[in-house]
DNA sequence: CATTTTTCTTTACGCGCGTAAATTTTTAAT
DNA sequence: ATTAAAAATTTACGCGCGTAAAGAAAAATG
């Protein structure tokens, strides 16, 4: 690991006594030069310190190992948690990663999908910021670059979309809070900027008429993605004008519920399914801080490594075959019930 | 936006009417070209859809216009938030950003030092991991490529060591909690992979010893960055066999202090200042969703801002000096109480 | 051993851009 | 208008590597 510094692949063939076409093959695919040329190359790795040079090897390719990964908002653990599952299982496969967050702001969004364009990806993996995307962008990006959207979808948008079952998770929630009390008033930002939430919208407006209770939308203002501050602040309100027609409480999502928790705590709203309690506040994502609210949030889970495998094996497998989608495909994972304590 | 396709640089620059190097020139710094000659560059750029091969530029530039950015755990919204002023302000300054999580794994840790040396970064702000990282393999990094590391302190790496006042700020707390109530005692994680947690225990001991009360450490078990986790399984733990002297809790942070409530509320512990309160917790980060756990946690706060800020300038410095650091030097910046209501 | 197949070497070119040097043109100053 | 300074152009080379073609060497086959 000493020895003269080798300044180039050209220096480092002479050192290691292979010419350096040979050596550029061994560095495209190890398996692809005879063993015991491969083992004259790794003896030279080991004593030399030498690494070809990215910028040089991908200004002749033209598509490079790499692949990127867009997320709206990396702060939310949910999707530090999938990006972090995501990027394990595309390094497992030999290429490289690039982690974007859009911070919540569509610019930012656009401005990742203009810095992925010039990295020249082999593929993205898209999770869009949703209703604020701009879609004519959107679909100009994934025209040029191999696109798997994830967990939000935009209409026809990519090679494929992966995400959740609103609905049947949605069903299976509100049937539960029916099922083992009051039926769940919803409780949900009047314009989000993530389309699931929309559905699961529509998703509790269906299964409460099809199980013949009333809905009532608790729609409430704010805008961005400080969930847990809407849930707060709306939730604190909500409560003490007495808006809940019910003492359930099904939010959109759980960030959303974990700020409507600490409303229902300060104003002294005990949650819960006990006698004593006031109130039932369930939520929707199982985020990783879920089981940690007081009391923990009954939650609907989604498997996060499930759909970083679908999502990352959808993408490879376009990758490796080089071609587009005839039909646009989607993939949605079943949610799971988790009953906690809170409802 | 449509003409003919630019392929190259020669291509857009006879387009545009204007000689490569000079077009060159202009993508480097736009203000160093005549102004005539920049509107009839950006008249082009609006034509044509081009943008330089980044990897050629890159190849031959010694030093690149990106920055790594390296965080121990990103799924930790504490390391999200700081992540993204970082960002922000780099960006801002021109720079590009690479942003890699060490997902608590020193050898991630490694691979992603390795990473970044293959792109030859202009600088590189470094939060190591801590204990578990790699002394050696760290400095070795950090004597090549320009780096700051922050939050967290390895002796002697790095130009400089921007963080927080762990010894102001912990005694600030302890003074606080002495003065309203009952003494803390102290539960952190007999291992933390975090040295902050060593220092934080190390002024715990020394205030409390200086205000004369007595100290009590209740260090327990578990590795790994999963705090929630350990601060609920073993604060269950303590609460139930009673091991606490006092009924003040100073955890050794924020997210452990997420998992004590949760043991504290499932044990029946109503937690907080007032009468019918049976504990007080407080922790230490203002940690993202301290404002929203039940009771809402009394901490310390860092300001995010304030260190992103004092980061980049620092990095950003020696960058542009081209120099390295006579003396190492190090920042630290004081937390401000944050008073909420469970202690 | 001769023959075929595989692998490696040699030679050579090109990718898209940075950049230096010498020259010409444009602008600013006198 | 003259001169000096600033900016652009032309020409040319190099960066580190991918990759193609032709020939030589090694390995596998019979």
């Amino acid at each position: 690991m000493n020895d003269p510094k080798i300044r180039n692949m050209e220096e480092f063939a002479s050192a290691s006594g292979i010419s350096r076409p040979t050596v550029s093959k061994y560095f495209n695919d190890p398996q692809s030069v005879r063993e015991s040329t491969r083992q004259r190359i790794e003896a030279a790795l080991e004593q030399y310190d030498y690494r070809p040079n990215i910028y040089a090897i991908n200004q002749n390719r033209r598509l490079t190992k790499n692949i990127g990964i867009v997320v709206p908002y990396l702060a939310d653990p949910f999707f530090a948690e999938i990006a972090r599952n995501i990027e394990n299982l595309i390094i497992a496969s030999g290429f490289r990663t690039i982690l974007l967050s859009s911070h919540g702001d569509p610019k930012q969004e656009l401005d990742n999908l203009d810095l992925l364009r010039s990295i020249k990806p082999a593929g993205v993996l898209l999770a869009p910021l949703g209703r604020a995307s701009d879609p004519a962008a959107v679909k100009a990006f994934c025209d040029d670059v191999p696109t798997v959207l994830f967990d939000c979808n935009i209409s026809d948008l990519g090679e494929a979309f992966i995400g959740h079952n609103n609905v049947q998770a949605t069903e299976q929630i509100c049937e539960y809070l029916c099922r083992t009390g009051e039926p769940p008033v919803f409780f949900e930002m009047r314009t989000p900027p993530n389309p699931n939430a929309y559905r699961r919208r529509k998703a509790y407006c269906e299964v409460m008429e099809k199980l013949g209770f009333p809905t009532q939308l608790i729609q409430v203002d704010g805008e961005g993605w400080n969930f847990e501050e809407i849930g707060y602040v709306e939730g604190k309100r909500v409560i003490s004008q007495r808006l809940l027609t019910t003492n359930t409480v099904l939010c959109s999502n759980d960030r959303l519920a974990i700020g409507f928790l600490t409303a229902a705590f300060e104003t002294g709203q005990r949650v819960g399914r006990g006698e004593d309690c006031a109130l039932r506040v369930a939520g929707h994502d199982n985020h990783p801080y879920s089981r940690f609210t007081c009391p923990p949030l009954t939650t609907i889970s989604h498997d996060y490594v499930l759909i970083a495998e679908k999502s990352v094996e959808t993408l490879l497998s376009f990758i490796e075959s080089g071609e587009r989608a005839q039909s646009r495909e989607t993939t949605l994972f079943d949610g799971k019930l988790m009953m906690r304590s809170s409802a």
